[in-house]
DNA sequence: ATCTCTTATGAGAACAATTCTTATTTAAGA
DNA sequence: TCTTAAATAAGAATTGTTCTCATAAGAGAT
């Protein structure tokens, strides 16, 4: 991902948040790092440039982000919370040897899912959002 | 669901695993909870009838009925982890306003993810298990 | 039924990820 | 520049979970 600090302001200021340094940094992060980052990932990297911002405010901002609908939670099965900055619909890849998770993204799939939901309604649920979560291992090199 | 302690035994046996009071307990409140119960949701439950069963000992069990297959885990964007006891391929709707969680069978949609992900191959990955999250809203009542 | 051995459990301390509290600082509009 | 509401730093607290270790209890062998 190659996101600015300009479009990052923009992006803040849009949904009403304050722009801050710590905001731009952690936001900043997301898109660097990429992989879908835990928030000690995200401190991790910040350090580097930002060395005071503190632990609760990483946390802090991530949820920020969250409600604003800037970034993403992602569910897992560990007790770490992942964060994803790509809004386009997509799925993941869950790697069941290791912590790895890699964005899916597959066009003709969800046409697919949305045409069979289209008919295919289920009762007593408003369906907002559908994802896979495509368990398996990655095969050999990175 | 509607399991008898005979059967609760069987299947620890067939596991290989001791037949013991706590995990007899723990894996019936599974099935009687059903909904994808909480650590603490299991606890609760069961110490009404075994009120000296240790917390430590309900995640122990918990971590060895998963590592047997007996039951899953369920990835929420929520710190805490839940489990289920159903075995059967089956997808979950996730509650954008509360915890409820409920399973959802379609054979019919399985079949169809079968049959596209057998032409589309995914380069580098080998797939073992497709799940669907599905993230809407109950509609009232229940 | 008893013995033996291995495994499971209870109790409570420890831990890691996250949240909360409070004083201080800062962004941004007036 | 002034004002004010909102954000942050620091560190304590909480939560869900894991670990440690002494004791208890399954289960196969006798
Ligand atoms: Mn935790
Ligand atoms: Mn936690
Ligand atoms: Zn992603
Ligand atoms: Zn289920």
């Amino acid at each position: 991902m190659n996101v600015s600090i300009d479009i990052i302001k923009e992006k803040l200021s849009e949904c009403g948040l304050k722009i801050t340094p710590q905001r731009i940094a952690i936001l900043e992060a997301i898109y660097v790092l990429n992989n879908h980052p835990t928030a000690d990932n995200i401190i991790t990297y910040i350090r580097k440039t930002h060395p005071n911002i503190a632990t609760g405010t990483v946390y802090k901002v991530l949820d920020t982000l969250v409600d604003s609908k800037l970034i993403k939670k992602i569910k897992t099965e560990k007790d770490i919370m992942r964060y994803d900055g790509i809004l386009d619909q997509h799925h993941h890849l869950f790697s069941s040897e290791s912590d790895r998770i890699e964005d899916y993204s597959d066009d003709k799939l969800d046409k697919l899912l949305e045409e069979y939901f289209k008919r295919k309604k289920i009762p007593g649920f408003k369906v907002e959002e559908i994802k896979l979560q495509i368990n398996g291992k990655f095969l050999k090199s990175k």
